[in-house]
RNA sequence: GGAGUCGUAGUUCAGUUGGUUAGAACGCCGGCCUGUCACGCCGGAGGUCGCGAGUUCGAGUCUCGUCGGCUCCGCCA
């Protein structure tokens, strides 16, 4: 750099600096060349500063910048000028001054890069995942990472100042049933036998809890082999915590201090905990899901009882084999065309829905519907009266087994909300959501599952259903939604013996197999394992929300496309038949 | 495993019912220009229409297959 030493960012420069000579780094973002003035905007990762090449300044230097192209790192020496009023700029934080280049280093050339940095344009994924290190130069891209980096220092200052300890975990671990699919690491030295990379540090957090570390986080990375989502990559960080000796409320309490400084410090909002609660069973109920969106209404509402007796065979059918009859009032949308009603049934059967009946109601508060002729005066009005409809209003009914009752109307009232535009990504709606099933039933597998994982504490209570109806108990178990994202999960653990064992049973896993997959953890629990819990938080989610994105690929400097490759390194790539002998693997695919 | 959608110049896109030489904007290259900030003006270059078959006198356009990006279902304790 020929002696130059950079004396300033690009945004750091104001009217309080006028007259001093300064030297700024960065790349050439625009090149507005008048022939007789020449003018650079100069940009580094935190902001831009305008550069004004003169022939009355320097001649020399002047015509040096004729030859300066989109991207070139140059060095700039010179003299910080106030603009003349009508000339200031305020788009730019530096827009009060420009620098007079008394010298000029070309640092290094660049090819002319090949997607525009300069704007919002939308580009190709594909092509910003190949050219990552250019698409992170770009402003909004930059303000990510960096608020990600914001991110972190905010939450691990405040679970340092809350007597946590930072510990790291293996990555080379053993692969364990239940849950998702592992991605597996082959041991040389073990031929035939396998890592797995954790899907979370679960256990290990556990056994920290038995090794008396008592308050324990970690930033963690974790894997998952599974199909992506926009809200879901197969490499993903967790901010993962685990406590001893604390029941709900407390671990309610901590988190909801985390988050209201994790705002504060990120994006200066203010958040007013405690943050509201709800039942998995009062939220499946009211928002069909178990992350229910709280910004707005268009709640479900069940007419089960109402139809039971009622004129239409459809929904009497579906009430005598046990299914579920369940209504939202779209209120105010009764203007919504054929057309608009057909998307949103087509939208419904996505998810199963075999039908979507609707009802207008018209100003008289006659019903305007396929279905009006179906039902007597009485059975009309009686359920406008349970679903409050009003003139104007569009009324929307699913009749169907319970869970797809609830997936069609979740969905329904999503997509409501995005057609009417009631989604304020501005706006942060917490929830707790708690006595979660312990178990549920896989039909597949013929079996139940942990809803959460096989570790987690059913509620006292319930103890005595895990040998009788397991499908009824409730767990310890609790998730923090923000406007319809899972955010974090957690749950108050197994801490006895006995109890993992009732749940292992429960599950169908017999002693000889919880031996083998978690005996570790079962020998654990016999050597004065102290009652626990803890959660884990979905980092890039949580950053997803903060940045007011709408995929996690955009708070990740370096993440994968729908098929898990990286554009920018080819990976996963063939490897040499030398390494795969080492590992004692023998491919037989070719 | 499945559904949808997109793929045309470096980029973002348009391209009619299948019809002669595939367009625009930005970018790029050259020239002019002393106050611009998406500078302006003049000129120029730039295309395997993702790939492969098929239908047709003729395919960017229709059909089938295939590859890739994205969204979703399944999957994700």
């Amino acid at each position: 750099m020929g002696g130059l030493k950079r004396s300033h960012s690009c945004n750091d420069l104001g009217p309080e600096l006028v007259g001093q000579e300064v030297t700024l780094m960065g790349w050439v973002l625009r090149r507005r060349d008048h022939g007789g003035v020449i003018f650079i905007d100069l940009r580094d990762r935190r902001g831009i500063t305008q550069v004004v090449f003169s022939p009355e300044v320097n001649e020399p230097v002047h015509a040096k910048a004729h030859r300066l192209r989109s991207e070139w790192v140059i060095a700039v020496r010179g003299r910080v000028s106030r603009r003349p009023a009508t000339m200031e700029n305020p788009n730019l934080a530096t827009g009060a001054i420009e620098i007079l280049a008394d010298e000029l280093r070309l640092l290094n050339a660049s090819q002319t890069p090949p997607f525009p940095l300069d704007e919002e344009m939308e580009v190709s994924e594909n092509l910003r995942l190949k050219y990552r290190y250019l698409d992170l130069r770009r402003p909004a891209m930059a303000a990510n990472l960096i608020l990600r980096h914001q991110a972190v220092q905010a939450i691990r200052a405040y679970l340092n100042s809350h007597d946590f300890l930072d510990i790291e975990t293996p990555v080379l671990t053993k692969s364990t049933p239940e849950g998702a699919r592992d991605y597996l690491v082959p041991s040389r030295v073990n031929p035939g036998k396998f890592y797995a990379l954790p899907q979370s540090p679960q256990l290990f957090k556990q056994l920290l809890m038995v090794a008396g570390m008592d308050r324990y986080y970690q930033v963690v990375r974790c894997f998952r082999d599974e199909d992506l989502r926009a809200d879901r990559q197969p490499e993903f960080t967790q901010v993962d915590m685990e406590l001893s000796f604390v029941e709900e409320e407390e671990i309610y309490a901590l988190i909801e201090g985390m988050m209201a400084t994790l705002f504060r410090e990120t994006i200066g909002v203010a958040l007013a905990p405690p943050f509201p609660r709800m039942s998995y069973a009062e939220a499946m109920g009211r928002y069909g899901t178990d992350r229910p969106d709280t910004r707005f209404g268009f709640e479900l509402v069940a007419l089960t009882e109402a139809v039971r007796n009622c004129g239409f065979q459809v929904f009497r059918q579906v009430v005598e084999k046990g299914g579920l009859v369940k209504a939202i009032n779209a209120s105010g949308c009764g203007d919504f065309s054929r057309k608009d009603l057909d998307d949103l049934t087509a939208h419904v059967a996505q998810f199963g829905a075999k039908g979507l009946a609707w009802v207008k109601i018209k100003e008289n508060g006659d019903w305007q519907s396929p279905i009006a002729k179906f039902f007597t005066d009485e059975e009309r009005a009686g359920m406008a009266g349970i679903l409050t409809a009003a003139p104007g209003d569009l009324l929307f009914f699913v009749a169907d087994q319970p869970a797809v009752v609830h997936q069609a109307l979740s969905e329904l009232r999503l997509e409501l909300a995005r057609r009417l535009k009631l989604l304020d990504s501005r706006q942060y709606s917490f929830v707790w959501v708690t006595d979660f099933p312990l178990l549920e039933y896989d039909q597949e597998a013929k079996r139940y599952a942990a809803v959460h994982h096989p570790f987690t504490a059913p509620q006292e209570e319930d103890l005595e259903l895990l040998a009788t109806e397991p499908g009824r108990v409730r767990s310890r178990a609790y998730d923090l939604v923000l406007n319809g994202t899972e955010i974090g999960g957690g749950s108050i653990r197994i801490h006895r013996k006995d109890i993992q064992e009732r749940v292992f049973a429960a599950l169908g896993i017999n002693a000889d197999e919880a031996a083998e997959k978690f005996g570790f953890l079962l020998q654990a629990l016999e050597f004065g394992a102290p009652p626990h819990g803890g959660i884990a938080f979905g980092l890039d989610r949580l950053l997803m929300i903060l940045a007011g994105r709408d995929t996690i690929r955009d708070v990740i400097a370096f993440p994968k496309t729908q098929k898990a490759t990286c554009p920018l390194t080819d990976a996963p790539s063939e490897v040499a038949r030398k390494q795969l002998t080492e590992l004692s693997l023998r491919p037989d695919w070719k």
